[in-house]
DNA sequence: TTGATTGATGACAGCGCTAACATAGGGCAG
DNA sequence: CTGCCCTATGTTAGCGCTGTCATCAATCAA
């Protein structure tokens, strides 16, 4: 009895106020574990007793505490994505398909964006492997070695995206960026071009951005084509794209053909054509990169390469699923491929 | 001593195997507390203590378990979010802006997405606040009683976004559909046209589609107009744009304006617009509403409205963030505005 | 009848961390 | 030298839930 006061002073902190588990229990007159059977896994709970404690719960309008759980259970149903930015339409695809597929499997999406930055991104690995997710999803294959050394060393599923040029920390899904860029180049060596220009990101970290660059020169070297000149631009909005493009016309006024390696900045660069008088895909063909919505709807329509965007976030949250109820997927790497769109630009 | 053997039999779960917070403290001579404070307030311990400690935790590998910090604290350094669709750019602008900031405190992102649906709403709505976090951006102020009431009993800072119009449940932060509505009926009205119509979402709960419709609807007859035609288009996507305008210039031939409630409805209007040589403006005026990327590109360049997405993600962040700091917000509700900008196509 | 099996529920301990209080030692005014 | 405060660190007891086994009654084949 430590009512008469004599033993050591109760001195706990005052709980949260919501409602727990216990209560519930205590109403339902059961012992809280089968309140957490019932939350669980109903069907091992009989039906009367799961209709008290359900009648319970709507009562005292309990809403059960995940964290919790997850600390005794060690399952925290929480997948970590990370992307460089979501202002980019086609990263918001991919994350919108991953989310919808895991949230249907009952696992929630923890969403960080790195802003191309391996800083950043090493700060938020950190800081969502503290969260304990069951799983990861990165952009790309290329981080820095300590962020690779903390993400293999906890032994979760990590899907990187976007990418299935090298081997992965894991497993990756997405298309070959080197062989995209590639595709361009024949393209437009096999239409006549004949000095053609690269408008590039200039982060570093986009190391996607600079496989397609990379890509795409050793293809024109391969066809014997004039060693591509290269503009890189960073930011890579629209803004950055029509000043690239200027700054290469200046740079070399014989070019006939830019490859951009994103459609925004392909978009830019059409808006500075039109400024400055560049017919295209007359005397400039431009190729763009990624197949964005509005490349299809200026004029001249823009010609990219489609990539499978939400079909990549579909895939990374199957193979998600697939590891966690314990398949050894056959294929760590998926590489679903990427098509060239011949539109008017070039 | 339980060393006998006599006792109860230890039948103990197997820990998670990762380094734990004692680890830590037992190679830096400290006890786990000390680690804790080392973590959460470095300048409370001093600098040797602190020094060896992180080589501890350096050299073991350690990351926190945030999971259990949260229980114990009873703060989980989470905002949770949810947006109708990541898929549509200005849901993305503003979610990225909001999640930038909120890093930048501290604090992460556990992002949802209802797709247009109230019951996927409270769906997550329950899960979300399962895992106890800090505070909770909504899209839009119209939710389900039963989400409403689980919201308003949890006690936290609660955000609801690009709604102004009503009460909100706690904070709101974005500008007046219904008035961004009557102004572009205004400016479509002094620009001589006589039977304008209305390209609406027809899902139920995109009440902010609904509240700009209404007030265009409104302003029109306040100016004497013909009683405006609407169309309502789902999924709002560009092929149901331009589905929705075929279906309206049938239904109705003297049509000479559009107030499409977004930019892509506008969009895919105007490509049908194109399709059947509907001469825009000059027969047929087409405002947007949003100011998308894509809109300014084309051509004719889309009239819009323009919505501070970013500001809107960043305000919802500080507002978050005051309350969290205890100040209690003088205004609960912000209106950031919208802009009319007048381009080609209207 | 009986032992084995199944189904429903409960007791106990502990997941890894931190709030609240406690303590020890040093500096310093008076 | 006393009493006080301040700084650095430690002790204790949970946060709310679930894994693991235990229990007890009902069912059923042999």
């Amino acid at each position: 009895m430590n009512e008469g006061g004599l033993g050591p002073k109760p001195r706990g902190r005052e709980a949260s106020g919501a409602v727990r588990m216990s209560d519930v229990a205590r109403l339902a007159q059961v012992s809280p574990i089968t309140v957490s059977r019932c939350l669980q896994a109903p069907g091992r709970v009989a039906p009367e007793t799961r209709d008290r404690i359900r009648a319970a719960m709507e009562s005292l309008g309990y809403v059960p505490n995940l964290v919790a759980g997850t600390l005794a259970s060690n399952r925290s149903r929480m997948v970590a994505a990370l992307v460089p930015t979501l202002a980019q339409a086609n990263h918001a695809a991919t994350i919108d398909a991953l989310t919808t597929r895991l949230n249907q499997a009952g696992l929630q999406v923890l969403l960080g964006s790195t802003g191309y930055s391996d800083i950043a991104e090493l700060d938020l690995v950190r800081t969502f492997l503290g969260y304990r997710p069951q799983a990861m999803v990165l952009t790309g294959v290329t981080h820095s070695p300590e962020a690779a050394r903390l993400l293999q060393g906890v032994g979760i599923p990590i899907v990187e995206t976007l990418e299935t040029g090298t081997t992965p920390l894991d497993m990756a899904v997405g298309f070959q960026n080197a062989a995209a860029g590639a595709t361009v180049a024949r393209h437009l060596m096999a239409r006549g071009c004949r000095q053609p220009a690269v408008l590039t990101h200039g982060a570093a970290s986009d190391t996607r951005a600079a496989d397609r660059h990379r890509g795409f020169v050793a293809q024109v070297r391969a066809c014997g084509g004039v060693e591509p000149l290269s503009v890189p631009v960073d930011p890579a909005d629209l803004a950055g794209g029509a000043a690239g493009l200027e700054r290469l016309l200046i740079q070399a006024s014989g070019v006939d053909a830019v490859f951009c390696v994103s459609d925004t900045l392909a978009l830019g660069a059409l808006m500075a054509c039109r400024r400055l008088g560049v017919a295209v895909p007359e005397r400039l063909a431009l190729i763009g990169f990624g197949d964005s919505e509005p490349g299809a709807l200026v004029q001249p329509a823009l010609s990219t390469v489609h990539v499978p965007k939400a079909e990549i976030g579909d895939m990374a949250a199957a193979m998600i699923l697939a590891r966690l109820s314990g398949q050894e997927s056959a294929s760590r790497v998926v590489d679903l491929g990427f098509r060239l769109v011949v539109r008017d630009s070039g």
